[in-house]
DNA sequence: GATGAATGAGGTTTCATTCAT
DNA sequence: GATGAATGAAACCTCATTCAT
């Protein structure tokens, strides 16, 4: 992973690193990029304006480090329930139920993350995009790779696509946990204001969704009927 | 759907309409709300600065009628295939390739899209995706409602819950066919360029993720199984 | 009086020119020159604006041309008052009563008359006064002599400065009565809001203040006493 | 008195301080406030106009401490005048010649006074009497309170009134020195150009007729007879 | 290392005025 | 005579970044 900080940020003491890039993830995950306002981080950090271009070259590079900061403790979370020796839909169902919990308690991560995938610019879209989503994607496509050889799923699945598929599904549902918009069309769908549901229902749904897709396959005989 | 533009737009020719617009979701949907110009939008579109405020009274009525324009293009295609008499997987199929379609044909539309779900502010997400959400969320509701009633569907399933995966999912689709940073990360699910991708291979695989979750319901002897 | 309109302003019916002008004072004598708005005073009486500026040249122009109006409706009411045969302490008192009905009738054309007053440009400023004050000024003044030459008044009065003293007086009584900050700053020299003051009080004492500032004349032996 | 600038303003020296001010009271008072350009001030003072936002808010903010300054510039000397043992005609006679000097050496802080009496915002305007006028208008009360139990001045006289009409004739006349409108106006009164007028025989007079209003009573007898 | 005062380019918005119809 | 769409200059304000101390 680039680093995108100076040499001046990795002597600092720990607990100064993480009192800017959290008060740095807390201005960019609230406001948005370009509505953060540096001036007002350093404030908030209490630090000077100064040290924080001492820190950092610029406004762009506070962000990818408060990104670098977010995503991997995100990705902690994943690599600690994808460690285990579950089965994938074990694994499936603590996902989605730690995705519950997670999203509300690192909400400014999730809304960050969100704020990364709208990224216009081209470069830096693809280069957020492989910090980020390399690891997880293997994490996924490898557990699937795994449950399809221990012949736990369909076999007909393509691994790399249904990870694909799979990532989508959680990457919505922590986005309609945390994320203003998603919040409400959360809302709309269900009928329900979020902040207030009983995460049970969408739980067991979206594994009987998830479970149906990775372990039912067609048989042979099903293709020749007409479609349902 | 509220009107966010004054009444000297109306009168315009339609041609004109459309010029302006175009240009604003061009300007809107390539570098996002805060870096679009107006000056420039105006420029582009053919009038002046003083014009534009003819007819819009901010920036931010300018954005949200440039976002009706575009969403309501993207209703229209999904409410010609939800219209039909098909089953249920057979609209969802077309649902798909549709999305690949149009994905590269309506991309600024769909980045526009993209833009709106991360929109920060509480207020304006929430009419956002009450402007939005709420007669997509109805069509595919009210959709896998039928499918329940005429058992063609699993029936466990919720409707309301299920119609929200199935938005996910397709949502998703359009955004890595269409916005830069869902363009890397499907290349880096996949291993290869969106842009370059044969399609066939992810609709069918989605195809088979959607059918098998919406038709396969466990039996109740696989539930006192071990869980795969 | 300088014409401060076009040809085509004289040809129009009185009731659309007062209709143009009535509305252009209330739009300059609550916003104030700069703030007023033309396009609004032509929306708000009825006519383009391209009718307007074939009119009046300017936005000047047109702020003159309400003056004019608003400027004679006020001195024909000073001139009925003054054409009496009254003596001119009765003039006077009629000139105070006067002033508190007709500022609360003619808030506006005050209003108009305050904003002139704090015109920052010379050459306007003297124009405006020329037109607006000469008149006023010598019915003071003839009134006094009159009342000197009549031995009505003490007889070391200068007319001309005295006539000054009591249109200053007179004058900022009518902004007390139809400004914003000289009605709250009344208020606070009286303590009462003046919107709900009683007239009389005020009517009163002024009427002493000047009866007694015109005709009571030091005796030679009250200049060799110590000063009160 | 409220503070209308920003803490980073407090802290700067005196000099420059007053360096601002000074350029700001010399261009809102010669162009009034919607003319004036903070871009123009800026400069003027030597600094670039973001460090004007760090000093204040907004425009509002540096025109309202621009006449904190004035207004108390002004307020000093009339303090120190009525500050004195002298009975209250003795200090009527100082004020008013104070007047004639201080109005041309202060004629920008006068003119800064006259903009804010022309205040159209109602809320603004209360803001600002009540800051501008509540101190002045207790000294002269006060002051013609203690006359008045001193048996000094006419026994028929209401305090607050009696220093409504001084104020508002020392007003007048300190205008009539330094705005452009009032000064024509008193021109035409005299028939005399005010800035080559001897201030003697308007301070003679006004003090005359100041003298007779607040000390003459009218005997009973004369009620009974004609008015004059 | 640390500070924070200082900079100034750039974007949104307003409105007097023009002119083709 | 009458319209009102169209123009564009100009002003307020923000904030990433610099640099002297």
């Amino acid at each position: 992973m680039i680093k995108h900080y100076k040499e001046a940020f990795e002597k600092i003491p720990e607990e100064r690193k993480e009192r800017i890039l959290e008060v740095g993830i807390e201005e960019f995950s609230s406001k948005g990029y370009e509505n953060a306002n540096i001036n007002v981080i350093a404030r908030n950090a209490g630090i000077s304006i100064g040290l924080m271009y001492k820190y950092f070259s610029t406004k762009e590079d506070l962000f990818f480090t408060c990104i670098s900061r977010g995503m991997s403790i995100l990705e902690d979370a994943l690599k600690e329930i994808m460690a285990s020796r579950d089965k994938l839909l074990i694994k499936a169902e603590k996902l989605i139920r730690a995705t519950c919990v997670l999203s509300r308690k690192n909400m400014n991560y999730i809304r960050l993350y969100n704020e990364i995938t709208s990224e216009k610019d081209g470069a830096r879209a693809v280069m957020l995009a492989k910090e980020i989503e390399s690891h997880t994607s293997r994490i996924y496509i490898t557990s699937i790779a795994q449950a399809l050889a221990g012949g736990d799923v369909r076999q007909d699945l393509d691994p790399r696509l249904f990870a694909f598929f799979l990532d989508n599904l959680l990457t919505t549902l922590q986005f309609s946990f945390s994320c203003e918009y998603y919040k409400e069309r959360l809302k709309i769908y269900t009928g329900v204001d979020t902040d207030a549901m009983n995460d049970d229902e969408i739980v067991n749904q979206l594994l009987k969704f998830i479970e149906s897709a990775f372990t039912f396959e067609k048989r042979t005989s099903d293709l020749t009927e007409e479609k349902i």
